[in-house]
DNA sequence: CCTTCTATGTATAAGTG
DNA sequence: TCACTTATACATAGAAG
């Protein structure tokens, strides 16, 4: 999509440079909007999916680029729901409730009288610490940590890149051995095959047996090429 | 990405190479970016700022544009709170659960009847779900996951490593540093206070000042054994 | 409502202060 | 972090299908 574009684009751009190239399809030129509400039906609805689009998207690009947490909630003025979140729109929420709430001076009355909320918010903070766990085992949100916790958290997480690396190779070394054993097989069958068929040559009952070989390196090509060990590294 | 930036300026230092490319010219040319995580701190938190600010202006025009309900909630990786919402954000909230729990079309059933614990059940989920990756990340229950799943693993966890040393580096040159500097000024001051003294010996006033290049001695020795640096990580 | 097109407005990457 | 600059990438108004 965006690679057809920039070729296009490309394109008008050069023929640019060429005067008897153009010139001509000069039209319906794009005028500065003022920012209140549309007043054409139409053009308001179609106003709207765009920009709705292009607003998703930004957040998106927002939340995927800067590592932010995002929740969006559209409500078009027919009163249908767009939505989007980078997580959990729940977490979310709640986590916006909080800062509010702690910003509210005037204690939010009912709910911490409540046990369910009480055990609701306790479970929301267990979840935000397991979530700040995580993104520091990810190397994000370094900065409150002094050296002995860092030297802790690079212990912790080569000690999970040992098991990670240990089991992700057992299941490689598996595979393959697998793979190699009914190659064998397979290469047994045929010599077999092919014995059979050389027999039955001599007896005159011929039976094509041309493709055996070619059979055979299928099978080995496949199972080299169903795996890629060494991958490209680039952070 | 780092890499990709790299690349790019080295392709724009080629560029400088000729000539006929203005060198002048050849400055800050924008390149087109990826839409992932950008490993440099200050870029992303610049990025941040400026598309944040960029969405939420989206946002406010869409709202205003096409008379449609906008909430918008946004956390920075470090935590701070932004939102808008073109109304109220808890009315919004408010709405979008309505929305979202009509949308249930599997009565789970006692949860339709306690509204809390629908949103306490899916809490716990979520819960579920990061103790799990933690635990993953860590190294542990491994067991049910193929190849692609345990490539993406050690790239995490490499990357998460990556993040990790840099940080606990950049502590310990910062705290080298530091005490380098202190170091310094220690010995300066001790240098003085030498001269002084002399200057006082020699006028007859006689100060003890024979321990003052151990002072420094020891203060050089201590800066350095108490730090052990990691090795370089190359990976 | 969606797509597509062009011409143009706007956002923003990269650099600098 | 903020402010400004520049050149470019991207979004989108307007029209049509």
């Amino acid at each position: 999509m965006s690679c057809q574009r920039e070729f296009k684009s490309g394109e008008r751009d050069a023929l640019k440079g060429f005067p008897f190239c153009s010139e001509r399809t000069v039209k319906m030129v794009r005028q500065k909007i003022q920012i209140k509400k549309i007043d054409n039906l139409t053009a308001r609805q179609v106003t709207f999916s765009k920009r709705r689009r292009g607003v998703f998207k930004k957040a998106q690009e927002l939340s995927t680029l800067c590592d932010a947490e995002i929740a969006l909630i559209v409500f078009s003025a027919t009163g249908k729901l767009f939505h989007y979140s980078s997580s959990s729109m729940m977490q979310l929420i709640e986590r916006h409730r909080g800062h509010t709430e702690n910003s509210d001076k005037l204690g939010s009355q009912p709910s911490l009288q409540l046990p369910e909320n009480n055990s609701y918010g306790m479970l929301s903070k267990i979840l935000v610490d397991k979530t700040r766990e995580l993104r520091q085992l990810k190397g994000e949100d370094l900065h409150g940590l002094d050296m002995e916790e860092l030297i802790r958290l690079e212990k912790m997480v080569l000690g999970g890149l040992n098991h990670v690396v240990d089991a992700k190779n057992d299941k490689f070394l598996k595979e393959i051995s697998l793979r190699k054993k009914k190659a064998s097989e397979l290469m047994e069958e045929n010599a077999k095959l092919k014995l059979q068929a050389e027999k039955s040559e001599a007896t005159g009952n011929g039976i094509e047996q041309s493709n055996s070989s070619e059979c055979i390196t299928n099978i080995s090509h496949g199972s080299d090429t169903s795996l890629r060990l060494g991958l490209p590294f680039t952070y």
